[in-house]
DNA sequence: ATCTGAAGACATCAACTGATGACATCGCGC
DNA sequence: GCGCGATGTCATCAGTTGATGTCTTCAGAT
């Protein structure tokens, strides 16, 4: 939560420090990464709609203003939340244990991005919710099925959107606040259950 | 779509006749009914934000003005939806084929209810999404636990609301469009899968 | 036939949201 | 030390939304 998220841009890594030769105080990239990060907790504790610019400039710190003239828009600024989400994980094969471990963890800390609930939620085809999809497919899908194309499963490309969505709507439900137990387990109680969950994705054998 | 909600209120099954003796045409009980079942679509199909009052009404072909009329503003127009919801259908054991087959073919014919969204995602606590936690817990986290319960399995409450989230996502996922193959599987072909998937939330004997 | 209350349609309000443009202020290069 | 562009602040706009109040219209009882 507190941490910043690398990618995106390679200025504002930490704190402050932008640049080696300019701690200015008056500092473009580190608003931008204020709301950058601002947006992202906002976004995926409340929904896209939900969430509106003065709230997200409130807890930045900055002037709602500055969404627009950094980003271009409430929009934009979404955008760029999700490419700074897609930036900082790797691609995970949801079925190996390590991976599940570290996404698990991870969601665990700050909540999952907004990617989650535009790939859940049903809407229309904005391109907000298009690049949330595309995430999604490129870190969870497609690992998956290439496993299980390779290990000659039936209709891989079906099991592994069947996982993918099984897994979104666990750590959904789990920072939703709907599911006591579920979102009070801690990570690694909760890993070996959700890891033979995803694992009946596969053909019992 | 174009087809009748069954339970909700006795009155107005198919077209006109709510009461034996009150043909009338000017008929408020079919004025809910109307805004009933075309805000249970619109909540489904947008979310609850997304969807406007006069959308609503002019889906239903029912003035706006009414919904405040009939149920008091949008809010309680959704519950009422959740209500008619929870009132026709009965809790189901996801490890039981036949119920899960039951719950997926009709959630493949109308999507899943505004239910579900309101519980997977994070929001506030709103008597809303209170409602629709309601709902789910009663409807597929207890009987599942239960049953564990019975069985003597560990964390029955925490394998049964993992179950019951995987089975929300997947859901969502299947009416959200996020997931080609996975919208586009038959029950039939899908029941195994899911079937297989949810009892992995049963430890693995 | 008429009268009355329920049911519905219309206009409109107040609140909110995202966005824009004008203005103030600071920092860097000269 | 100073001017100019970059950065931030403020007031405000136009559009939308949910809600309300009033007027019209219809059905049923007398």
């Amino acid at each position: 939560m507190t941490e910043a998220a690398p990618g995106t841009d390679p200025t504002t890594p930490g704190g402050d420090r932008p640049e080696p030769g300019a701690p200015r105080r008056r500092d473009a990239a580190r608003s931008r990464e204020l709301l950058i990060r601002a947006a992202m907790e906002l976004f995926a504790d409340r929904g896209f709609e939900r969430t509106t610019t003065r709230e997200i400039g409130e807890r930045a710190g900055v002037d709602p203003a500055l969404i627009a003239r950094y980003f271009g828009g409430k929009t934009q600024l979404y955008l760029a939340t999700v490419r700074v989400e897609l930036g900082d994980s790797v691609p995970a094969d949801l079925l190996e244990e390590d991976r599940l471990r570290g996404l698990l963890e991870r969601f665990s800390q700050r909540g999952p991005g907004p990617s989650f609930q535009a790939a859940v939620l049903p809407g229309d085809r904005t391109e907000v919710q298009q690049a949330a999809r595309t995430y999604l497919h490129e870190r969870l899908v497609e690992p998956l099925r290439d496993r299980f194309a390779a290990e000659q499963v039936d209709r891989p490309q079906l099991r592994a959107e069947l996982a993918a969505a099984a897994f979104a709507g666990i750590i959904l439900a789990r920072s939703s606040g709907a599911f006591g137990e579920l979102a009070a387990a801690e990570p690694e109680e909760l890993l070996p259950l959700l890891h033979d969950l995803l694992a009946a994705s596969r053909p019992t054998r």
